[in-house]
RNA sequence: GGUGCGUUAGUUCAGCUGGUUAGAAUACGUGCCUGUCACGCACGGGGUCAGGGGUUCGAGUCCCCUACGCACCGCCA
C-alpha cells in the first residue's frame, strides 16, 4: 500500500496517528537543524517535518530531495507549534519516520505551485506539469462535477445519454469539416461532426423522444480565446414539444446547474429578450445584462440640424455612461482611439457631457442648442453626472461598433464582474442572414430551423423579414447555448432550401438521408446546444476556455505538448491514395 | 486573408534619443540558520539579446524579411 491517506485529508483529529502519505515535492524549507517539505497531491498539500533528532537516514534523503521529486513519507501525525490558518491541512504537520524516494525528477521548467511563474506557451508544452497545480486541478474537477450535475438533471428528466459516430459525411455549408481519409474507400473522405445535428433528429424520428449527449466536436476554424477546433457540445433534442416546453425544460437545468455547482439559487423566471430588441439596446445578440447602459435610438433627433455627421448617417444611437461626466478630455480621446481601431471600425466618437451643477457640454455644441443636446441626452437616458457616448451610421454596423464601446466602458468602471452572473434567453431570431459578398441568404441558425408559423407567407417574397423558432442562451455577453424547433415536414424543409439556393438536387445529395426519413413518419421537435467548455469558463471565472481542457490547442491549432499535427510516412499516404504538394514558397 | 502587441539568464521581465564588461527578481548550486509555510542571510554559476539581412565607426536598441507566441477582425450554417 502506497498511502494510508491523502495530502488534503490530515486534522487534528488525526494527531498521533502514524500515516503513510505520497505525492510530489513541492518545495523543500531547509532551515538547518529542521527542514520542512510541502508534499502535495490532487487532494492537497501536507507539511512534512524532519528534525535534529530524525534517523540519520531521512536526513539525508530530506537533503538531497527536490522540487517533483515522487516520494513516500510514513510519520506520526503532529500537532503544529505554529499553525497555518492558510492551508486545509494546517493544523498538522508529519514528522517523517521514513521517506522513500519512488521517482526523482528533472528540475521543472517552472514553478508547480498556486501562481506558477511560467508563461503561457511553456505551460502549456509541458501541460501535464502545468495540470498539477492547484488552479488546474480546481478546474478539472469543476468540469466533472459539472458533467455529473448535467447527467444527474437530464437522467431525472428522462433523457437517454446515445452516442452517435464521429467518422461521418462532409456537409459543405457552415463551418469547414475536418476531413478523415478513407483507407478502404480510395479518394473518399468521412468528415469529423461540427454537431451531432442531424443524428440527433434522426433519434427523433426513431422515437428516442428525449436525447443528450455530452459530446466532442470539430470546427477546422481560426482559434480565439473561446474557440478551439475541438470543443464539447451539451446536446440535446426532444420530440413532441414546442419551444415553450424546451426553454422551461432548460431554464430549470440551468437553474440546476447554478444551484449545485455554484450555489446560486436563481429565483426569478429568466428573462426573454427579442433578438430585434438586444439588438437595439445593447448591439448584440449576446448582451451582457449585468449592468445597465442601454442604447436608445436618437436618429430624429440628431438629425436635420445642419451636423453633416448625423445628417448623412441612417441611424444614431447612444448610451449614457452612469457617473462619467467627470472624465477628462484625455480619457475621451482614448475612447475615441478605440473605436476607431478597426476592429471596431468607427469614423470617430460623439460625446454629452452631463455636468453635475446642471450645464451641458458637447462635442456637437456648434451644432445644437443646449436644449436640443440635453434632449438627445435624455433619450439615452442619461442624469446629471452621466457622459453620453453615441455612434451613427449604418443601423447595424453603429450598433455593433457601440456595443464595443459600452463593454469597453463597462470593463473600465468594473462593471464586468466575474462573480455576477446575468443570463437570459434571447428568442426570435431572423431566419435569414444576407451575405454581400455571394449575394444570397444564409440559415442563421441552420437550414432544420423551423420559422414562426406567422412568418411563413414571407419566406418568397420578403425572406429577410421571417423570424425563426430559434433560441439563444445567453450569460454575461457570452453565447452559452442555442436551439430551435426543427422542420418536420418535407414540403417546409424543401421550401427552405430553395430559399437558401439549394437546387432539389443538391439538397438531396447532402441532406437526402434526413430528408427520406422524414418521410418516414418524423414527430415534432426540437432542441438545443450548449458549449460545455464555455460553460466551465463563466462559472470558474474565466475568459479563456482553455483553461478548462486538459490538453488544448494553441492559436494556430497545434498541440505544441504533442507537437501535433505532424508529418505521416510515405506509406501512410500510400495506403490512403493520397500524395502531397509543395506548400507555395 | 488581415491588424496590433510581443520574443533578452531555467522563468518572469527591465534595458531611454544607438556608445565601456547586458541588469533585477525569482529559480538553481554552496555555506550558515530549531518553527518555516513567498523562510531568512551570505556567496556563486547562469546570456547565440528568436533567426537572417541591412543602415552605421559602432546595433539588444533603428530598418526589412522570416519564424514563433498572444489578443482581435474576417471566418465560426
Amino acid at each position: 500500500m502506497y498511502r494510508t491517506h491523502t495530502c488534503g485529508s490530515l486534522r487534528a483529529e488525526n494527531t498521533n496517528e502514524t500515516v503513510t502519505l505520497a505525492g510530489w515535492v513541492q518545495k523543500v524549507r531547509n532551515l538547518g537543524a529542521m527542514t520542512f517539505i510541502d508534499l502535495r497531491d490532487r487532494y492537497g498539500i501536507t507539511q512534512i517535518v524532519v528534525e535534529e533528532h530524525s534517523a540519520e537516514e531521512v536526513r539525508a534523503i530530506a537533503a538531497e530531495i527536490g522540487r517533483e521529486w515522487v516520494i513516500q513519507v510514513t510519520g506520526r501525525v503532529l500537532e503544529r507549534e505554529s499553525k497555518n490558518p492558510k492551508m486545509a491541512t494546517g493544523d498538522i504537520e508529519v514528522a517523517a519516520e521514513r521517506i522513500a524516494v519512488l521517482n526523482r525528477a528533472q528540475l521543472p521548467p517552472f514553478t508547480i505551485e498556486e501562481v506558477s511563474d511560467g508563461g503561457d506557451d511553456l505551460r502549456m508544452k509541458y501541460r501535464y506539469l502545468d495540470l498539477r497545480r492547484p488552479p488546474l486541478q480546481r478546474n478539472m474537477i469543476l468540469r466533472h462535477k459539472m458533467a455529473q450535475e448535467i447527467r444527474r438533471f437530464l437522467d431525472s428528466e428522462g433523457f437517454l445519454e446515445i452516442e452517435t459516430p464521429y467518422l461521418v459525411g462532409s456537409t459543405p455549408e457552415g463551418a469547414r469539416d475536418f476531413v478523415v481519409p478513407s483507407r478502404m474507400n480510395p479518394n473518399q473522405f468521412y468528415a469529423l461532426p461540427q454537431s451531432p445535428q442531424t443524428l440527433k433528429q434522426l433519434l427523433m424520428v426513431a422515437g428516442y423522444d428525449r436525447y443528450f449527449q455530452i459530446v466532442r466536436c470539430f470546427r477546422d476554424e481560426d482559434l480565439r480565446a473561446d474557440r478551439q477546433p475541438e470543443f464539447t457540445q451539451i446536446d440535446c433534442e426532444m420530440a413532441f414539444v414546442e419551444q415553450e416546453d424546451i426553454l422551461e425544460v432548460f431554464e430549470r437545468w440551468a437553474k440546476h446547474m447554478f444551484k449545485h455547482v455554484m450555489d446560486i439559487e436563481l429565483t426569478e423566471p429568466l428573462r426573454r429578450m427579442p433578438w430585434i430588441e438586444a439588438m437595439e439596446k445593447y448591439g448584440s445578440d449576446k448582451p451582457d445584462l449585468r449592468f445597465g447602459m442601454e442604447f436608445a435610438d436618437a436618429t430624429d433627433l440628431a438629425k436635420g440640424h445642419g451636423f453633416p455627421v448625423f445628417d448623412d448617417a441612417e441611424y444614431v444611437t447612444g448610451f449614457a455612461a452612469p457617473g462619467c461626466a467627470t472624465y477628462t478630455r484625455k480619457q475621451i480621446d482614448a475612447l475615441t482611439e478605440f473605436v476607431k481601431r478597426p476592429q471596431v471600425g468607427a469614423k470617430g466618437l460623439i460625446w454629452i457631457r452631463m455636468e453635475t451643477e446642471g450645464g451641458v457640454k458637447s462635442s456637437i455644441d456648434k451644432f445644437y442648442t443646449p436644449d436640443q443636446v440635453r434632449a438627445i441626452a435624455e433619450r439615452c437616458g442619461a442624469k446629471a453626472g452621466d457622459m453620453v457616448f453615441l455612434l451613427c451610421g449604418k443601423k447595424f454596423k453603429a450598433l455593433s461598433q457601440l456595443c464595443a464601446l459600452r463593454l469597453e466602458v463597462a470593463q473600465q468602471l468594473g462593471l464586468r464582474d466575474p462573480k455576477k452572473f446575468a443570463p437570459l434567453w434571447v428568442v426570435d431570431f431572423p431566419m435569414f442572414e444576407w451575405d454581400d459578398e455571394t449575394q444570397r441568404f444564409y440559415a442563421m441558425h441552420h437550414p432544420f430551423t423551423s420559422p414562426k408559423p406567422e412568418d411563413v407567407q414571407y419566406l418568397e417574397s420578403d425572406p429577410g423579414r421571417v423570424r425563426a423558432n430559434a433560441y439563444d442562451f445567453v450569460c454575461n455577453g457570452t453565447e452559452i447555448g442555442g436551439g430551435s424547433i426543427r422542420i418536420h415536414d418535407a414540403q417546409l424543409q424543401a421550401l427552405i432550401f430553395k430559399c437558401l439556393g439549394f437546387t432539389p438536387e443538391r439538397a438531396q445529395e447532402q441532406f437526402g438521408f434526413l430528408m427520406n426519413a422524414f418521410k418516414f413518419g418524423a414527430p415534432p421537435h426540437g432542441g438545443l446546444a450548449f458549449g460545455f467548455d464555455r460553460l466551465c469558463s463563466l462559472f470558474g471565472g474565466s475568459e479563456s476556455i482553455r483553461d478548462f481542457i486538459a490538453f488544448p490547442k494553441n492559436n494556430a491549432g497545434r498541440d505544441v505538448m504533442l507537437d501535433a499535427p505532424g508529418y505521416v510516412d510515405q506509406s501512410q499516404l500510400d495506403e490512403l491514395y493520397l500524395s502531397l504538394v509543395k506548400p507555395e514558397e
